[in-house]
RNA sequence: GCGCUGGUAGCUCAGUUGGAUAGAGUAUCUGGCUACGAACCAGAGGGUCGGGGGUUCGAAUCCUCCCCAGCGCGCCA
């Protein structure tokens, strides 16, 4: 049940009967005012503008032809024609009932499920993972669980970088140690230092470079001791981003992973189908792909380089490959792409020339999902003092330390046990919900105490909510399911209508990949909930309010609970 | 030069096909724990929505010009 679609489709059926065209959108709103009821219609005005009538005049038209007796209790026409729709506590609670009744809180699936394809994280594994691959992994992770739970096909695609040149130096530096097995792992557990040493020698050494080339050539050549020895560096990086993600509940696993080198084998089908559609021209010696929706002011038109003068292949070459994969052996019907901005022209070529070259159909649904580069304080690129990035696994480390002291001062009851459990969950969680909260696809600041606050806008205020709820339940013992709901006071019936609107909020979430909005519903659900906490004592009140105070609170624990799920954030019952 | 993204309170950010008095968090100030958990609640102050012009009953939102910032624009990914 999605209270803005059922209105939605009742006032636009009056709209029309009242003389309005079809399809005249009746711009359903909830209200940000009180004395403007719970939900508001806004169509009316822009109807009567069309129709070159008074707009209050149609308004009195529409509502003669509007039937919301059941839900609403009064509807009123406000200023210039707006309809105020005061929804009706009794409709609400029978709602409240049915949500408390489902397992999926009566919230409906998609009408048209699709499968979709969702391509995120993608860590380069020549080097660790760092906190600018955050956004990528935890906003890709959140649509997966979001389209899941409303009944899509959902095929997650971990790109992981895996190819190209770098890794010649790293297999060539891996190679000249004495080391290997156990005590190579061991070398290797700081990726991070290994790759910066490999890099040094490959500047510095005289020969390194050349030999590092020689194994670029061998691993390309498929020479099979060259393969052993990067299939082990592959395996060792791939067990660094699993305990990230295993760390930040992230749920990629290594049957996720479909690297750029498995599609090596069709690259040269790419350039020769592209050549089939005419799509090829050659320029300077590389093969091209000149597009003219890319064209500038001055008429140049940008070029996709898809093979390189020598023969090479680029990252294009494989995008498209993996594109035309994700059609052919996917089946997909919506690919989102959780990428880095900077990518922006890139992708969109790529999008473009696979539809050109009707490597996917053209109703395929193709989305960059951009989202900005990671800033200091300085407003310029992030780096740490020594130059380089900060490690995710560091930061993830630090949060859960700040976590394990604030629950140690707060709740010192608790064994040590309980307190590193309880500061893995909060750490993360405030890790998480600080990325997912923003919507910017403009830079962003990274910032130690933001990304790692406990109060306020948080997922700990998220949690504590949910906490508290579960300590009212263990003091109120049995809950008698059959108890009537009554909305009587204003920030019972504030709760009640919040409770409702999970569904709209998801709705928006679906359709522009922007968990942002489901944050900012679940914490205005918190606030209400916590309104409602110090206005309405529950264990003190009369049975009968005792009761329903109780299930409105079991529903909010539900709701938060389904919600911070979605976000792959965790509840706890003690924090 | 061209293009993409952005500019909203001291700071970090919301703002749903244009709607009513632009909202949160944080910081500052005031009040609230012998209380169902104070990681909380109630309240106060804080705004030329980068600037000009335009479209209309109505613009942070749409159009246009300008300023500022970040990024991208042929053989890295």
């Amino acid at each position: 049940m999605n209270i803005r679609q059922l209105l939605d489709h009742h006032v636009s059926k009056a709209l029309i009967a009242a003389g309005a065209p079809d399809k005249t959108p009746a711009v359903i709103k909830q209200s940000n005012r009180a004395e403007f009821g719970d939900y508001q219609a806004n169509g009316v005005m822009g109807a009567a503008k069309k129709l070159k009538i008074n707009p209050r005049e149609l308004a009195t038209k529409v509502l003669e032809n509007l039937d919301l007796s059941d839900i609403a209790e009064k509807v009123e026409i406000a200023g210039p024609g707006f309809l105020n729709i005061h929804l009706k506590s009794a409709w609400l609670a029978e709602q409240l009932e049915l949500a408390l009744n489902s397992d999926t809180l009566n919230i409906s699936p998609a009408t048209h499920p699709q499968t979709v394809v969702i391509d995120y994280s993608a860590p380069n594994l020549a080097k660790e993972m760092h906190v600018g691959h955050l956004r990528s992994t935890i906003i890709g992770d959140a649509l997966v669980r979001v389209l899941t739970f409303i009944g899509h096909k959902v095929i997650r695609q971990n790109h992981v970088g895996d190819w190209g040149t770098q890794f010649g130096m790293l297999l060539a530096h891996m190679n000249s140690l004495p080391s290997s097995g156990e005590a190579l792992s061991m070398q290797l557990s700081d990726l991070e230092g290994f790759y910066r040493t490999a890099k040094k020698r490959f500047d510095d050494e005289d020969g390194f470079a050349e030999t590092a080339r020689d194994y670029v050539v061998k691993l390309q050549a498929g020479d099979a001791e060259c393969h052993a020895l990067w299939q082990q560096f592959i395996d060792i990086s791939l067990q660094h981003c699993e305990d990230i993600y295993s760390r930040l509940n992230v749920l990629l696993t290594r049957d996720d992973v479909m690297p750029e080198s498995a599609y090596n084998h069709d690259l040269a089908n790419v350039i020769k189908d592209l050549d089939t559609a005419g799509l090829l021209t050659e320029d300077q010696g590389a093969q091209c792909v000149f597009l003219d929706e890319f064209k500038g002011k001055d008429d140049k038109i940008l070029p996709a380089i898809v093979q390189k003068s020598d023969g090479g292949y680029l990252y294009a070459t494989t995008d498209l490959a993996a594109l035309r994969y994700r059609h052919k052996e996917l089946h997909a019907n919506r690919v989102l792409y959780f990428v880095d901005a900077r990518q922006s022209l890139h992708l969109n070529q790529v999008f473009a020339i696979a539809k050109a070259a009707h490597f996917v159909p053209q109703e395929m649904q193709l989305e960059h999902m951009a989202f900005g580069t990671m800033m200091g304080k300085d407003g310029k690129p992030f780096k740490t003092r020594d130059g380089g990035t900060v490690k995710l696994i560091d930061l993830l480390k630090e949060a859960e330390q700040r976590a394990f002291d604030l629950v140690s001062e707060k709740n010192p009851d608790l064994s040590e046990d309980e307190r590193k459990k309880v500061a893995h969950t909060v750490g993360i969680g405030a890790v998480k919900y600080a990325d997912l909260s923003k919507n910017r696809s403009s830079d962003y600041i990274f910032n130690w105490d933001t990304m790692l606050s406990f109060e306020g806008n948080t997922a700990p205020y998220l949690q504590y909510a949910y906490a508290r709820i579960q300590s009212i339940f263990r003091k109120a013992g049995k809950i008698d399911d059959t108890a009537t709901l009554h909305l009587n006071e204003a920030a019972e019936k504030q709760l009640a209508t919040k409770l409702l609107q999970l569904s709209e909020a998801i709705e928006l979430v679906v359709k522009d990949g922007t968990p942002n909005i489901l944050c900012n519903y679940l914490f205005e659900l918190a606030g209400n909930f916590m309104s409602f906490y110090e206005a309405c004592p529950i264990l003190k009140a009369d049975d009968e309010i005792k009761n329903s105070r109780l299930k409105l609170a079991k529903l909010t624990a539900q709701t938060l609970d389904t919600g911070l799920g979605l976000l792959g954030i965790e509840t706890l019952d003690q924090m």
